[in-house]
RNA sequence: GGAGGGGUUGGGGAGCGGUCAAACCCAACAGACUGUAAAUCUGUCGCCUUCGGCUUCGCAGGUUCGAAUCCUGCCCCCUCCA
């Protein structure tokens, strides 16, 4: 776009990814002039990330294709205190246990996509309660607390909004953001880290971790953060029916990761290969270009590449391959959900009704009723057209029955 | 501490003694149309085997033939005053 140097930051700006920065010239400048060190922090607030993060992961990515060093920083040590920013509540504390369980979990997918080492620009992974968790708290304050006007901290939207909902916050979370400042400075110190990269909701903290070290070090460090992802309708993206798309296999298997993609409404293709895919920008420029059907061919390929790097070529490939079967043959693709049925239960014959709830394609009796009734339900895909059809091992196909609900919802049952 | 207002089915939000499993909106789900898209239209949307039953309207009791609706106690939230 403009006239920036370094390729990082000219990669970023094409995909869109960034959404506010700090001194942009002063750190293009920076980074066009030799590899720096770059931070993103992550909370341990839950097992797994979900795809909100991947914007953040990507960054990470590109910083180390354009032969940077990125920093993964795990907040082992902030979490234990929680981010008020954006929140009304203040969060449940957490136990060390919980935390380190969370850390372990949420590390996983950062194997699959980035390269970790001690090259130049190989990837680190480092835990912020190394230095946090022993903080001796008079020297804390005298060092780091001197630096901070409560003035200024109130000014914050993440503690105003707060107090102007007149919501508790207390002293601990009040304290979030000056840890969050003091990581940023540790990190400089410790690996020469100079930016700090994070959704548009960190802007404050970053900001402060900037201010606290042009304080005490007299040193320049920047921010960039991206921009809330939406999709077209304005929703936040991530969130469906059956709750977030989770990076992690054991939160959401690849099948489901894969069709989430492939679901992606026409609008949003362009933005989400963008900033989820490395694909050329010139590719992504062509494929967001289709039209009709034809850009479904897009979302196949926009599948195919975000599950591959989160999860996998193998795992990609596979959802892909049971989409195809499923989809267009109407065949019942291997990686489908799958539930097993005793033998001699299914001998016996079980109600079709029964079966849907078992296989999970129904919450309830009620619901799969229903669903029959409106001609949703399918077994081997022939219209289920009465509740009270009893399924028999005599049904299995190859050793399987596929059950759907609806156009794209489909599980295996087989006997065993 | 004082004075008011409120907690209803995923969310918002009606209902204020029977006709209430509870209006309406959103979300969700299914069907039609399509391209595994969006928009639109139609239907559904507590649980259970039924025009039948069961369990729900912060919690626990009570009044009544009958309560989400009235009374008592408890818990939680909000607004205003101090």
């Amino acid at each position: 776009m403009t006239g920036l140097k370094s390729e990082f930051l000219q990669i970023l700006t094409e995909r869109e990814f960034i959404h506010q920065a700090t001194d942009l010239e002063a750190l293009d400048a920076k980074m066009y002039e030799g590899p720096i060190a770059a931070y993103i922090g992550f909370d341990c607030t839950a097992r797994s990330l979900h795809v909100g993060s991947l914007v953040q992961i990507m960054m990470l990515r590109w910083l180390q294709k354009t032969g940077h060093k990125p920093i993964a920083l795990m907040g082992g040590g902030t979490s234990k205190i929680g981010d008020p920013s954006g929140r009304d509540e203040s969060r449940q504390l957490m136990t060390d246990e919980i935390i380190a369980d969370n850390m372990a979990g949420i590390r996983k997918p950062f194997d699959h996509m980035l390269t970790f080492g001690d090259g130049p620009s190989d990837a680190m992974m480092v835990n912020n309660g190394e230095w946090l968790d022993s903080l001796k708290y008079i020297s804390f304050l005298r060092d780091i607390g001197t630096h901070f006007t409560i003035n200024r901290m109130l000014t914050f939207d993440s503690v105003k909004l707060r107090l102007d909902r007149e919501q508790p916050l207390t002293f601990l979370e009040f304290n979030y953001m000056i840890l969050q400042a003091y990581d940023f400075m540790e990190l400089g110190k410790r690996y020469g880290c100079v930016l700090q990269l994070g959704g548009s909701d960190q802007w404050g903290n970053i900001v402060n971790g900037i201010e606290l070290a042009r304080r005490v070090n007299s040193q320049q460090l920047f921010g960039v953060t991206t921009p809330l992802i939406t999709t077209a309708d304005g929703k936040k993206m991530g969130k469906t029916a059956s709750g977030a798309i989770w990076l992690n296999e054991d939160h959401l298997p690849a099948y489901d990761f894969w069709q989430f993609w492939r679901n992606t409404q026409d609008a949003d293709v362009g933005k989400f290969l963008r900033l989820f895919t490395e694909l050329p920008m010139d590719e992504v420029r062509r494929l967001e270009k289709l039209e009709g059907a034809e850009i479904n061919e897009a979302k196949i390929i926009l599948a195919n590449e975000v599950t591959a790097l989160v999860r996998g070529l193998d795992a990609a490939k596979a959802a892909e391959a049971t989409a195809k079967e499923t989809f267009e043959k109407g065949g019942a693709g291997a990686d489908l959900p799958t539930v097993t049925i005793a033998s001699a239960t299914l001998e016996a014959g079980i109600n079709i009704v029964d079966l849907f709830v078992d296989a999970g394609l129904g919450a309830s009796k009620g619901e799969v009723r229903r669903l029959i009734k409106q001609g949703g339900a399918k077994l081997n895909d022939e219209k289920v057209d009465g509740e009270e059809m009893t399924v028999t091992a005599a049904m299995l196909l190859d050793g399987q029955i596929k059950l759907s609900a609806g156009k794209k919802r489909h599980a295996l049952v087989k006997a065993g």
